[in-house]
DNA sequence: GAATCAACTTGCGCGGCGTGCAAACTTGCA
DNA sequence: TGCAAGTTTGCACGCCGCGCAAGTTGATTC
């Protein structure tokens, strides 16, 4: 009983990093679906039938990765004080994550996995299991307020648009950075997860018709997020 | 030669159906995870390797029953006149699929499919390509007014938002109502959309019930638990 | 340190999946 | 009628995901 982590504990999370690592290194040599789990093993240094013990398939590996960003998202948003309002407290949780180191991975792993329909069905699954972990400390929060009847209608339809906000940010930033991880680029993933958050804010109100010929909805937006508050 | 739809034609269709009826047969009978392919294929009166022609995995099959719900909104959505609210659209939309005919099988298979985690995900895939749909239906609808410019993230976000929020709908009515397809049920699951909505375009404005004892959706929601019973 | 037990790894086997291929069979059209 | 194009089917193959039982390693106790 030498430290607060076992031996065995280290053990186990080496091998499951290396098994990702091992994946990730694998599908940026041979691409989606040209490498099987024996490989990934083999790669790794363990059998076949460990792999299995850690991950049930391929793209839950790499899925992994997905899960590490939002979760670290998750933990911003419940150091988030009680009282401030969720759409606040999600901004605020997705702008500590627009940093390189916490990023990179999920850049990297979203310009391999685009234009391939298996991998990205398990990235769905981590923005899914997300959503659901935020309604649940929603619903924790709420739960606070003594008295108070959850509406869980509220809470999911909150949790589901802002999980879609975020991913439609980083969407359009992928779309229009690629993997590019530069400052620029990072200030860009900033001002659209702002962005976002303040259509969200704003129900979708003004920003896009048609005539209104100047406001690139950049500036515009993020005043209508300060005044709801 | 006599019909617009050839014989080929109709053949396919009637395979299809027949691949997607005795897959939700199956469902069923067994549940989930518990019948193979070749089950399918051999209810259906096929070979399994036809089953493939037609399917990529039995999930397919299954989604194919959300994919035909989905698609009914969207349609639904590209008839609504171009200048409406984007927003406005949307509720309307789902709302003409509110009707027994068009929810029953969607329900039938949320309670089929609730709690198991590898059915889920194709219907997650499903709500996904809707979202890229609605997101190409509002594009189109916003380039037809000349000179604009189109806001993708406004674009991803809202369609994003739409669908989350259509989504939390059909949760919560299944949480509460389960596979009850009576018109009362029905009805408390056109109010959990017109909420939904409501909250979308309001900006989720007014946070939780808890003190306040306005507004739609806490009126519907307790109704909706004296209904229940 | 030796004994012991729980946790973890590994090889093996098995049923099922998903697909390329080539040989039948069906439909459309001249 | 006969040919061209489209469909179904059986076969074979590699891979997947997991149960099982036998090893191996780490912690605990005396």
């Amino acid at each position: 009983m030498p430290d607060l982590l076992s031996r065995r504990e280290l053990n186990k999370a080496a091998t499951r990093q290396a098994i990702t690592d091992a994946a990730l290194t694998l599908l940026r040599a041979k691409g989606p679906g040209n490498f099987t789990v024996e490989d990934i093993a083999a790669s790794a240094g363990i059998s076949r039938r460990t792999f299995f013990n850690y991950f049930s398939s391929i793209e839950a590996a790499l899925a992994s990765v997905t899960h590490g960003f939002l979760d670290s998202a998750l933990q911003q948003f419940r150091l988030r004080p009680a009282n401030e309002p969720v759409l606040e407290s999600a901004r605020a949780a997705l702008m500590q994550l627009a940093d390189p180191m916490t990023v990179a991975p999920l850049a990297e792993l979203f310009t391999l996995t685009q234009e391939n329909a298996v991998l990205s069905r398990s990235e769905l699954e981590a923005w899914d299991h997300c959503t659901e972990e935020i309604i649940s400390a929603a619903r924790e929060r709420f739960a606070g307020t003594p008295g108070a009847v959850v509406d869980e209608l509220y809470l999911r339809a909150l949790a589901g648009s802002v999980i879609s906000c975020g991913k439609a940010a980083m969407d359009v930033w992928f779309a229009q950075c690629g993997a590019d991880l530069s400052p620029a680029s990072l200030v860009v993933l900033r001002q659209l997860l702002i962005d976002a958050m303040g259509h969200l804010g704003s129900g979708f109100g003004s920003p896009v018709p048609a005539a209104s010929p100047s406001a690139t909805s950049t500036t515009a937006t993020t005043h209508l997020n300060k005044e709801r508050l």
